[in-house]
Order: structure tokens, then C-alpha cells, then sequence
DNA sequence: GACTGGCACTCGCTACAGTCGAGTGCCAGG
DNA sequence: CCTGGCACTCGACTGTAGCGAGTGCCAGTC
């Protein structure tokens, strides 16, 4: 029941053989390519209980052996050496993040950076609002009854709402609604703004009192319902590399999963403070995905954070590689955040 | 060499034919099919006559004859029949616009419902700001040596970017920057400003000069040079319907082509007062498309246009119903503009 | 002169048999 | 516990044969 030492170092040749040739994998060729000084009969004995635990399985009868995603699973945990990055690798992810000049260009770049390196299906969630602060809030007058609502976050982050006012206002009372609701709002996390925003509308002035009123209704959608959550995408043609052997024969699932926001937001967002976080094929709650694998992390900020972003691929992909990559590009925004 | 009204016939039925059942189309289907009125053999003499003007080819011997790009061509320009919309599909657009409260929303559910009528890839490109005019400069201190600039266009876009000034300034001066930046270019084109944004800095009080020469620099790159332009993709996920038939074998040229926005501008930013434009196959000029069309149309409020939209999939596409569908939802995405 | 029925021909597709070889499981011996 | 040897399995590939859709051509008919 136990796997020894070398039944975890056949197991981690397999891994790497697949991920490497794609094709499965026998015991001579095993012992060729790796060190394991055995016999292909011993590794074969090996193999043999390693199926039978469900990290191996053969295709078909007189094939070699393929990783489940249980043995992918003990891969990771386990036996996967971390791959440092290379000096060239490094430097290129600085020199494309440094050309940035403003959020949406940091996302853009990132996004594209990691597909890039990866190889793979990129996806990073722009800054959430909801773990953002306000930094200010601005109200342009467009005609009498309609203003134009601004409201900018400390990351950047800039959200605009038109809102139709019931009754024309004066020049003079839309300064005073913007500075009542600066002062009430500014530097708070938009996830608790809600009973301020609240509290506005019974604090106001009694004549500003129905415009306040629909005022805070378009704060409230803007701060916290509506699309709360964006998202970019990219890489999308490195899922039709592996030649269909991957994503069993159709890309067409897993084409339809990343045109859902709300798919993608679940395969990053869900950001705990583990910082990192690997999901393989079955592992994924969605269907779609079953035959996928995804590597995401949350980033911000020095320690705070304020997105996810990951990558996906098929469940045969170079984990310790891409974990790296991920890594690295995570901390490397963070601290371009940090630096604003 | 003329090809008289039967031959015409016989082509728009094998177009008709072959869309529809993905599969090379013989004569003797042809004439169970269609009432041509004629037997098959006659078809047969004139499908040699399509061949060899380069209408439709046959992909080996002994098989039926497919369309060429050449034939498509002719197809469309004077064979297709107007497929008018059912009043279903009419009452989706409405439906499914109806419900858009900003731009950014209209845009994001035009592309889905294009590429859910056609079910095919579309794209829309968002007012472009060239295009539009200047609605209103906000200028917001974050902090004393920094400004947020907010452009907001009358199409409803609004582009913000970060300003770092060269020296603090006086909040009663940012109150002056953002009177006079607001008298010179309110109502302007935007690509029109660059002059009017040059002679900002030669009429500026002295004082404020330094802090207008920078201000101008990021105003002439946010309202031209930057990002100008921006695109909404949906509908990828259709691109691997065909089961791999379209597109040759392979979806990875496509998916590329589709993740550059420069060539997506292509494929649908160049909008002539043509309406309309449809480009089958070997008429794109992007490589990777050889093997798709194109249905793109530009799209605006009243008879202006502010930007294109369109739709990609295989040249076996529905031209009729595509082409039907593309203008429609232009027309009502139109409508819903000028209403603003 | 245009259309039609008939006929020989082409050629891709499918099925089937046979061969090859990578890879396995098992066993006896060190 | 490991190893070398051996019989076995089964997918991949090859070659052959038959089928049938579809064609091109030609002689005959209206």
C-alpha cells in the first residue's frame, strides 16, 4: 500500500515523460531516460502497483502508462521540483510589465504576458472592486436632470454610471452632493459602503433629498451588484496546440467555459490567502473543464489581496514550470500595485 | 461563357445544398431536391460549365462539386435571396438590448447576441473615440502633484488616465485647468482636438504652464493616440462546431488571428458609407483567414457611424440569414444610440 | 439544338486479413 | 527483492477487394 522511495521516482519519470513526449510511456523507455538503476521488469512490478493505487492507468492493453489526474494530484504535491525561473524569463516579464502607463494596460499586459510564457490559456481578474477603497467620487453635470457618476478606486480603477435624475438640480447642489458624498465615502472598502450609502439619503438636506435618493440607488449597483467583476482573457489559440489530443478530440467545451465571466471568476477568483492553488481535470467543479487543469493565485499589493489570476491548460502540462511562471508574474504586479 | 438562368439556378442550389448539409453536392441530389425541372444529366453538362468558369470544384474525383470562394462571390452578390428576420429573432434584439443601462453594456450584449443568432464568432468595436465628440474633461486631485483625467465622449465612452504633474498645484488652479480645457475642446471631435489641445499651452496664464504642457501631452495621448480603439469578441466556442471540416483541420490560425486587435480592426473597422461589406475566403487579406468570411457593417446613431461590427465564420456560412441578422442588429444598436 | 437515358469509368470509403512490434505479466533463478 | 527471459496481447499499419456515389460521354429523341 505504501509507495517507496522509487515507485514515487517512477511515478514522477512517467509524469514527466508524458507531459514532455505526450505519448504514453513504457518501462524500457522509462529506464533509458532516467536514472533509475533497475531493471525495466522491476519498474514494471512498479508500475503494476502504482495502477492498481490509481495514479497510472494504460489506454489500451500492450500500451505504455499514462498519469491519472490522482497521480498528476501526487505529482504536485509532492514530488514536482520547483523549476526556477531562467534570467530570460525574468527579465522579460519586467521589461513587458514596466512599459505599462495605467491599470488597464497592467491587466492587459499581464494577461497576454502569461499566455505568453505559459504557452497556455491566460486569465486575470482586474482589481475587484469590492476589496478596493474609494478614493474619490465624481459627479459631472451632463443637462440639468442627468449626471454623470465617477467613482475611482485606489487601485486604479475607474467605474462610470449615467444617472437620471427626477427633477432638473442646480449647479450649487450638485457640488454639495459630491462633497456630502466624499466625505461619507472616500477611503472605505466598497464591500462596506452599502449602509453608508444608506445613511446618505437620511442625512441629506431635505430639497436635495429625491435626487440623493436616486442618487445612492446608482452607487449602490455601481459599487457593489453590477458587473462587479472584469476580466481578461488570453491564449486562447494555444488550446488548439496539442494537436486535439488533449481536451479529448473537441475544444468546444472548453471554448464555451471561458466565454462565461461567471466560469472564469470561479476558476480565479475564489482567492484564499493560500496564495496558490492547482486544479486538475476532475477536480474542477465544472463540467466543461473535467478534462482541464488550472493554476491560479491571487495577487495585490504587498500582502492584501485584490484579484486572481491562472492560467488553464490541458491536464497533461508542465506543472512545476507554469506554478513558477504564475508565481513569479503574480509578485511582479503586486509590486507594480504597490509602487502606485 | 455566359452563364444563362439555369446554370444560375444550379449554383445557387449547390451553394444552398452544401451550407446546409456540409457535404459535397451530385447532380442527381441536386434535381431530387430542387424542382430544376430538368434531369441530371443536363445538370451534369452544367456543373462542367460552373467548373470550368471557377464556380464550384470537385474535392476528388468521382465526388460531388463543392462552391469555391468564387462561387460564394457570385452567390451573394446576385443569387441570395433576402431571408427576412422571423419576427422571434427580431423580438430576441429587442428583447436582449432593451435591457442595456451604459455603453459598455450595450456593446458587451450586442456581441453575444450576434454570435448567438448566427452562431458564429462576432465582433463589435466600441464607439470609436475618433468618431465622437467631446462630452466633458473631468479633472480630479488624487494628489497634490497628481490629477485623474476623465474623458467622457457623447457616445457615452469614457477614457480616464493618470496625470503626475511637475509641481504640486493649487486646488483653485485645477479648478481653472479644467474651466479652459473644458471651453477649448467641449463639443469637439476628437480628432479634431490636437490643434486646439497645442494652442492650450501657448494661452495659458504663465503660472500654469508647466503643469497645462503635461496635462496636454496626456490629453493628445488619451483622445488619439492611445488604445483608441476597442473591441468585444464573443462566440469562439462556434468556431469548433463544424467538427474541424471548416477551417482545414485546424481552429489555431483563426484563434490566432482573433486574439490580435489590430486585426480584428481590420476585419471590421474599415467602415465605408457602404453599409454593408462581406468578404469570402481568399478576399481577406489576413492569412490566417484564408479559409473564413466575413460579415461587417458599421453602426452609429442616425446616418453617422461610430464603429463596425461584423461577424467571422466559415465560407460554408448562411450568407442570406448572416447577412440579415448583421443588419438588423446594426439598425437597432443604432436606433438605441440616437435614443441616448 | 437542347435535353435525356444509358453506360463505362473513377476513386474514395469500408471491411477484412495479415504482419509487426511495443509493451505487458509472470515465473524461475540469483 | 531484483532480474532476465518468455509467451501473450493488441493497437497500428499495410494491402486487397468490393461497393457505390458520382462523373463524362455518346447516341438517341423531341
Amino acid at each position: 500500500m505504501g509507495l517507496d522511495d522509487r515507485k514515487l521516482a517512477v511515478l514522477r519519470a512517467i509524469v514527466e515523460d508524458y507531459v514532455a513526449t505526450q505519448e504514453p510511456v513504457g518501462s524500457k523507455a522509462l529506464v533509458e531516460r532516467h536514472q533509475l538503476g533497475v531493471s525495466p521488469a522491476t519498474v514494471r512490478n512498479d508500475m503494476a502497483v502504482l495502477e492498481e493505487e490509481g495514479y497510472i492507468r494504460q489506454p489500451h492493453t500492450s500500451a505504455g502508462r499514462v498519469p491519472t489526474d490522482r497521480g498528476y494530484r501526487l505529482f504536485v504535491d509532492r514530488l514536482s521540483r520547483v523549476k526556477p525561473l531562467s534570467p530570460a524569463e525574468r527579465r522579460a516579464i519586467e521589461r513587458f510589465l514596466a512599459g505599462a502607463v495605467d491599470l488597464d494596460d497592467v491587466v492587459h499586459r499581464t494577461v497576454r504576458l502569461l499566455a505568453q510564457l505559459t504557452r497556455q490559456v491566460a486569465v486575470v481578474q482586474y482589481p475587484s472592486l469590492a476589496r478596493s477603497r474609494v478614493r474619490h467620487l465624481e459627479l459631472v453635470p451632463i443637462s440639468t436632470t442627468r449626471l454623470m457618476l465617477v467613482v475611482i478606486a485606489d487601485t486604479g480603477r475607474v467605474e462610470q454610471r449615467l444617472v437620471e435624475l427626477p427633477a432638473p438640480i442646480l449647479a450649487d447642489d450638485v457640488i454639495d452632493l459630491r462633497r456630502t458624498i466624499n466625505e461619507k465615502l472616500v477611503g472605505i472598502q466598497l464591500s462596506e459602503t452599502p449602509p453608508l450609502v444608506q445613511a446618505l439619503i437620511e442625512e441629506s438636506v431635505p430639497h436635495l433629498r429625491p435626487a440623493m435618493t436616486t442618487l445612492s440607488t446608482v452607487l449602490l449597483e455601481t459599487l457593489v451588484e453590477r458587473h462587479e467583476e472584469r476580466i481578461a482573457l488570453a491564449g486562447t489559440a494555444n488550446l488548439a496546440r496539442g494537436g486535439l489530443l488533449d481536451f479529448q478530440g473537441s475544444l468546444r467545451p472548453v471554448l464555451e467555459a471561458l466565454e462565461e465571466e461567471v466560469v472564469l471568476l470561479k476558476l480565479i477568483g475564489e482567492v484564499e490567502p493560500s496564495t496558490l492553488r492547482v486544479r486538475i481535470g476532475d477536480e474542477n467543479e465544472i463540467d466543461n473543464l473535467r478534462a482541464a487543469s488550472v493554476v491560479s493565485t491571487g495577487y495585490g499589493p504587498g500582502a492584501t489581496i485584490v484579484g486572481g489570476m491562472g492560467v488553464l491548460g490541458p491536464t497533461r502540462m508542465d506543472y512545476p514550470g507554469t506554478i513558477a511562471t504564475v508565481r513569479a508574474v503574480a509578485r511582479y504586479v503586486g509590486e507594480l500595485l504597490a509602487q502606485n
